[in-house]
DNA sequence: CCTACTTTTTGATATAGGTCAAAAGGAAGT
DNA sequence: ACTTCCTTTTGACCTATATCAAAAAGTAGG
């Protein structure tokens, strides 16, 4: 799906309000393992994914990489609350795959926020959205067996779920990669 | 803290505007125990708790209660999916102690909404705050032990720790009483 | 103050999943 | 095809927390 497709699924614009807010988003090219943010750092920029995939993750104290979450195509990816708020972003933003994004500054989302009611709304419903994930998220991690995350994780992102290492998904189900390895054995 | 003060920390209003956005809430006086959403029901109403304790929680299948969020005061309180997307509630809405509500209908909200450019963004601001937050609880339970989950509560909710019913929190915070318990006296 | 009911604490035992270590399997470059 | 590096699997053992059960402490109404 091309972003344009994506924001009149939530939101109805104009002709011509739709074409002023494209011409603010940069199509980009990027290459597996590039980091897009990195912890500390303010995010500065937000992408739509139209191709390829994304995770975000932080680092526990002893080191070891936590995933956070996964962008696959078709849903806007960025450290969100560092972007919303311009603060320092707790996570590392990854591509996993040679990817096509569509990018935004945070001035010209401003920008857009302020001149269109409609995006405001958007941004809105697009929030909404991320938080009912979330919470399922957390529904399914808190009281459930590493069997029944690991279906979550297949039925939340079926597209994602065997193209990504072993070792990320098992750090998003909050279990170690050796538990993962035989619940996928069944 | 009342909702007018609530609403300028957000964002800024006229005296005007002001005037009429507070003129679609309703203040009430709830009793303990009060139900206000039931699971399965959609959510009609959206909540400013000025004074007082409300939680949501579902049932598992073993029927079991768990609490899935607190609202203290100077928070909004709803189902937020089912309010949002006016559909069925995956939550009871439960008042823990006497309180007073402002409360606004979906319908006046969504006129609100729809009326003021800048009540569009409160909203999104109230929904990003919201999902930061329960990014932080998802992290404090996905790697934690249950005493630092305690220590999560007991720093994220430092009015409510004391009010509520070990049980309701050993819930929220993904453990049983008995561990909690065992916890608490360190 | 007594009774009934609910919530919290304490104790004993069981288990899912963690940790550590090593082997096996894959992918990429020369 | 060989080497190096990284990911996944397998095995043995261990620990935090669950479960079950019962005692103790709190709370509310008569």
């Amino acid at each position: 799906m091309n972003i344009a497709d994506f924001l009149i699924t939530y939101v109805s614009f104009s002709h011509d309000e739709l074409n002023d807010i494209l011409s603010h988003f940069e199509k980009e090219q990027v290459q597996k393992n590039k980091l897009l943010v990195k912890q500390g750092q303010v995010c500065r920029t937000l992408y739509f994914v139209e191709k390829g995939i994304g995770r975000s993750y932080y680092l526990k104290e002893d080191g070891k990489e936590i995933t956070q979450w996964f962008f696959g195509e078709d849903v806007f990816m960025a450290s969100a609350d560092s972007f919303f708020n311009q603060s320092p972003s707790d996570y590392y933003v990854e591509i996993l795959e040679e990817s096509v994004l569509y990018c935004i500054s945070y001035e010209k989302m401003e920008l857009l926020l302020a001149k269109y009611h409609q995006m405001e709304k958007f941004a809105r419903l697009l929030v909404t959205q991320m938080l009912t994930k979330v919470v399922q998220k957390l529904n399914a991690i808190q009281f459930q067996t590493a069997k029944e995350r690991y279906d979550y994780m297949t039925s939340e992102f079926p597209n994602i779920s065997h193209r990504v290492a072993l070792g990320h998904i098992a750090s998003y189900l909050g279990m170690t990669q050796e538990t993962l390895s035989r619940v996928r054995k069944e």
